[in-house]
DNA sequence: CAATAACTGATAATCGGGTATCCTTTATCC
DNA sequence: GGATAAAGGATACCCGATTATCAGTTATTG
């Protein structure tokens, strides 16, 4: 055995994704194939010791994780669905407003609002 | 009876700071104090049911607590010793990252890096 | 096929934040 | 001062997220 075929599914659930997904949100869209939970966080767990995932924390909902590599983004976290879309862009500026003597090595943007789901069936 | 003297202690000293707090950072501000940590919660909830403060989630750390009614503002999280700073200013064109459809009601943006004192120690 | 090792699902155990409870202390009111 | 009520500290409890364990299953190797 050299790939975990399970956990190949896992990582391919949360690939095509459009966005960083907590374990659990992960695991309810395998509902279908029988995984386990243990399954989907070993999946993870691996995926971040082998540099292929990594994990974000966005606000309220504790830790999601997404592919690692991707371009430099942000996300929209739906007050509704409370689900993390990815953004793509960035914005500047964001250096100017520290302090003297404050060093920044990164920055999270998060939008909060409803997504377009949500906001139509509202 | 009117207004529990240690709850006001409590508040005090999240007023006095320079950044949101969570229940156990102002806890342990106040050691001295022989407050306990039952207390603080108990400030803080009632802080927030009365509206004089509202907690914000910056990332890692969970749930903080800053005073209600300050300019609008965000965060600076140090990585070394997990303070969060107060920022103020903000950016502009954070709505036009977000897709068609979707509803934009606010946005959290953190600063991360090295504090000062941080920053210097190393 | 036998022996071995990796993987899996179920679930028990753990962990940390937050809350509820118990009894003591402090304040208020007469 | 004495009765009553709110507040306080310590800590047991609860709850959700994550990890560890265990027994069964599937690959691999020879």
């Amino acid at each position: 055995m050299q790939r975990p075929k399970q956990q190949l599914t896992v990582l391919q659930a949360l690939g095509a994704a459009d966005g960083p997904l907590s374990a659990r949100e992960l695991w309810s869209r395998l509902s279908g194939t029988g995984i386990g939970l243990a399954t989907v966080y070993r999946a993870l767990q691996r995926g971040v010791d082998e540099g292929t995932l990594e994990s974000v924390e966005v606000l309220g909902g504790g830790v999601r994780y997404e592919p690692k590599g991707r371009e430099h983004h942000h996300h929209f976290l739906c007050s509704i669905c409370d689900h993390a879309f990815d953004l793509f862009g960035c914005v500047e500026g964001l250096e100017s407003l520290v302090p003297d003597g404050f060093h920044v090595t990164g920055h999270e943007v998060v939008l909060l609002g409803t997504c377009d789901a949500c906001g139509n069936a509202a």
